[in-house]
DNA sequence: TAAATAATTTAGACTTGTCTAAAAATATTA
DNA sequence: TAATATTTTTAGACAAGTCTAAATTATTTA
């Protein structure tokens, strides 16, 4: 048995390690959670001592297969229950996560799976981020940062990596939502960013702070 | 603000008031919660410095407006809940009970509107208990206790007192939900069993163990 | 490579909710 | 009404999760 707090650790040390290969570290997982190290440090022993991850004093954590399993079993959960929000109760996509971080903790399988069918077995979530299978395996969709792009070209918005409601609505407001597609029309060398425009003509700027927190595919 | 922990502990006391005007015993609520009294009486001290119940040492408590309004809005969401499970999920009535017991504690009023609207508004969940309105106001409908019945006639069964799954399923198994209609042919003076019938000829042996947790109203 | 700095862990304390066993109050019964 | 039985409360302890401040260990920097 897991409890709700440390689900939410795994989630954390899960989100932390997807991309790099090092382990991840006390204060990251700090950081990420806004606790304080000394809470980390203790947590990390117990999931520890629960094979859930497998720590060296001073040199952070590295998640087990064994606590992945929990981790992308909560992470389905909570992008099925976002997906619900937004499908079926009609909440907007900067509304859902809060719900979905209380919801995901609802420990039982039968639901998440009527669940999934209900919804119609989606594949991805509000933001654009792919819903992990029942044996957590994750579909990655080819989706690369828009900062890391180096040519020009027509992409499609698949995704966000920052969550919280104000940059959601900051997008919104630009008319960049999951599905939006544009031309990249100029990348500045000097500060990396770059202006898009849309289909419909209308042109915005993009800083590098932006483009590192949105996923997009190739177009065309 | 109120941990779930408080929320079931006002949630029992509210059950344990509705009917009888006397205050309910610490004993009473350590049986209902699967707890010991020590543990009712720490709790109970708790609750009453947030004025949502009122205390007299060694002579119980009775709940508060306040502690009732929180209570009543827990049920509300439970029941609601419920009415998901069966209604959308497609859940049986005698497994819903436990899964939203932990739904209830997601706190959202937002979202608790919203499932209300999804749902068409409805009055009643799945055992047949009504679901207290937003102002917590609950829709007594005239249900009475099968135990209670004095005279013979037909009846229609509004709902049930006894929520766990072995009941229900003995119910079902015997052709008793919420919604059946059946006549009362014979009533014991002695050991107050009685003997129904339904519409299509069936008929059934009721003792006063089941009786006494059958909630019906008269029909027609 | 030795001192300074930064990160991490330990020590000790606090809160919430729980328990068992003992003490106190209430209720029962003879 | 006085002894007995029952119920309730208190006392003291424990587990989970958190914190701040002090002690360690690792990393930088000179
Ligand atoms: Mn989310
Ligand atoms: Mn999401
Ligand atoms: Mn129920
Ligand atoms: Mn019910």
């Amino acid at each position: 048995m897991t409890t709700s707090t440390e689900e939410n650790y795994l989630k954390a040390i899960y989100h932390l390690s997807t991309g790099n290969q090092n382990s991840v570290l006390t204060s990251a997982i700090a950081g990420s959670l806004s606790t304080s190290s000394a809470s980390v440090t203790d947590m990390i022993k117990k999931l520890s001592e629960k094979n859930m991850v497998e720590y060296e004093r001073y040199h952070g954590v590295r998640i087990t297969r064994k606590g992945e399993k929990v981790a992308l079993s909560i992470i389905r959960r909570h992008r099925l229950w976002e997906v619900f929000l937004m499908d079926k109760l009609k909440f907007k996509w900067d509304e859902v996560h809060d719900l979905a971080e209380e919801l995901e903790h609802v420990s039982s399988d039968e639901l998440t799976k009527r669940l999934d069918a209900f919804l119609g077995f989606p594949k991805f979530d509000p933001h654009g981020d792919p819903i992990p299978d029942t044996n957590g395996k994750v579909h990655s969709n080819g989706q690369v940062l828009l900062s890391e792009i180096t040519k020009k070209g027509k992409y499609i918005l698949s995704g966000v990596n920052d969550h919280s409601p104000s940059f959601l609505q900051y997008l919104e407001k630009k008319g960049l939502i999951p599905g939006s597609t544009f031309s990249i029309v100029e990348m500045d060398e000097f500060d990396n960013s770059m202006q898009i425009i849309f289909s419909n003509k209308k042109s915005i700027f993009i800083s590098k702070e932006v483009s590192k927190n949105l996923l997009v595919r190739s177009h065309e």
